[in-house]
DNA sequence: CTGTTAGCGCGTTCAA
DNA sequence: TTGAACGCGCTAACAG
């Protein structure tokens, strides 16, 4: 009721009302020139818009998110932000939904879907326009509280699995296999694997499609591997090679759990004299810049990380103007042919 | 065009209401027991539990920030997501917030200071509890809009200058002149600089605090530049040393821009015969992790970037919680001593 | 420990 | 092209 004299206080901002009050319109009016909506005349719209400067007004969206039953936000859920392939996976969302006004509201888990269940949660308690979710394995609970939701739901990065609503990524057990082949083909037979820490369910798929397709194509098994119970960094792939090596010094070729990794690889061998590809070939995943600026580029299966994001993006975007987006987009990958194998 | 997007909800999402009829009580006492808030006997939370579960309720914070006039949001406004500096700022603020139960909102300006405006008025009308922004040099309406909003406002990555409210983060300055003064220790006088594109305020400050130092302390002036107008990157790093070398091959020393174009600057001499250090020295910026695990490892200035975001994240949980964190807090940085000078 | 009252600031629905 | 009334779902401030 008391808005006589309003002190520099942000404790009471300025409201519609009184934008209203100062352009002499009714809040509807002045909400409709706010949202660009409706039908203005040029003379109504340039006294709210002087009013609007003139008190300084910032709009309140948690309530227009609740007079109009939900938010422009995207929720998005990431497993992690250590490396640079999520930070990819959010750049290319955020720059497509950009252009519609929508923000996204992030939450990390470290790969424990336990934590996703939470996060997933209290994301949905902003009600979400849609939420973006990082593989297709996750607690029942989430599930259900996803498809409850009755917002977009997209998973990321896998296409293995039934999606709860739309899903944009790749087979990762593809890709392993798609490793693989490339080693036989350059005729290694004695190849290892070097992995990080549990809960990168993609990894693991990765791995899995690596020994299917050995075992399939030549009747191979994995002649040694070494997972680290860490998080994939460069120095833990250093560390994790050099430690292969050393209880199996036979190995021709090695498969990194990704890009990361295999760089510390390749630094271990560069700093151990130990010829890449002569005596070892080494292949990455993921495909990072960095790996193909490296004076001996790595052999790695590319993935399209910002892409898979700015596809999500523009499926969300399609859904919210009513569209129908594909319900599983499956971006593929790339070997490419460097010079470690 | 709209800028509220409506989520296909079912038609019935359970409300506090329809907990508290199911629980048989009144629904601020649901409130309670939802929030944790106020004394609440074990019996009447058993049954608000159940009825929660029954009826699958999500608590909607949309009209919970209205009702209680502020969100649990905290708006976090980074200039790129490119490299690994900001996410790991935003890693450490995340961590660091988590156990407070806030929400980061992330918008991202590509270094542009009329989309850093845009984004700091579209956090704002969230109501955050507290807004992060990178740097102190903004457009005189954004700091108007932050000084205004009374959220906590946390300016990170630089103390030189005057933050609206709170600042964490180091002298860009110093850090340049604490390479200046290491390459000069180390018998260097012909020093060069690689940097990238337009917009990084605080590459520019190193790079002055690294002229002024030279000029100061030896009387010298850089002996070559190249400056990329790029996002920073290792290929461009690669590149852009190629570039300096062939214009300027007497040099003896490069100081880059980050640790990113450094390592760009070291595959160019590891491919091209370049001896490192002894005909030239190394210099970047950051101190990745990665930089680190080089057969030859970086020469580097380290900054404490999840550090950074964990202090800002605490000093908010501070600040909400009516406690009066120090207005500006300096990290500090390392110069590191790698291989490479 | 629990309940009542009274909005928060806005957008929808209808009418003019 | 503009406006009035109403309520979205929740919580602060008091009671009791």
């Amino acid at each position: 009721m008391s808005n006589e004299h309003r002190p520099h206080r942000p404790a009471s901002a300025a409201t519609l009302a009184d934008v209203a009050r100062a352009a002499g319109v009714s809040e509807i009016t002045a909400s409709r020139v706010v949202r660009g909506r409706g039908p203005i005349s040029a003379a109504t719209r340039a006294k709210v818009e002087a009013a609007i400067a003139a008190v300084g007004y910032v709009p309140n969206r948690l309530a227009g998110g609740l007079a109009s039953a939900g938010s422009n936000l995207v929720g998005v859920v990431l497993p992690s932000l250590s490396n640079s392939v999520f930070p990819d996976v959010l750049s290319g969302l955020n720059a497509a939904i950009a252009g519609e006004r929508l923000r996204t509201l992030v939450a990390v888990t470290d790969y424990d879907l336990d934590a996703e269940r939470d996060a997933v949660a209290a994301l949905l308690a902003w009600r979400p326009a849609a939420l973006v979710v990082v593989g297709l394995e996750h607690r029942p609970e989430t599930r259900e509280m996803m498809a409850a939701s009755g917002a977009t739901i997209i998973e990321l990065m896998d296409v293995e699995g039934e999606p709860v609503d739309l899903a944009v990524g790749l087979s990762h057990t593809a890709a392993g296999a798609a490793a693989a082949r490339r080693l036989l083909a350059r005729g290694r037979s004695r190849i290892g694997y070097v992995g990080h820490g549990a809960g990168d369910l993609r990894a693991a798929k990765r791995r899995a499609g690596l020994e299917a397709a050995l075992k399939r194509d030549a009747d191979l098994a994995l002649a040694g591997a070494h997972v680290l119970d860490a998080p994939s960094s460069v120095g833990a792939g250093r560390a994790a090679l050099a430690a292969l090596l050393d209880a199996a010094p036979e190995l021709d070729a090695v498969v990194f759990s990704n890009d990361d990794m295999a760089l510390g690889g390749a630094f271990h061998c560069m700093a151990a004299g130990v010829d890449v590809p002569g005596r070892l070939a080494l292949v990455g995943f993921n495909g990072l810049e960095l790996a193909n600026a490296l004076p001996k580029p790595l052999t790695t299966v590319r993935t399209a990380r910002g892409e898979i994001g700015r596809i999500a993006g523009e499926m969300l975007c399609a859904r919210l103007r009513g569209e129908t987006p594909p319900r599983v987009t499956d971006v593929g990958f790339d070997v490419v042919a460097g010079g470690t194998d």
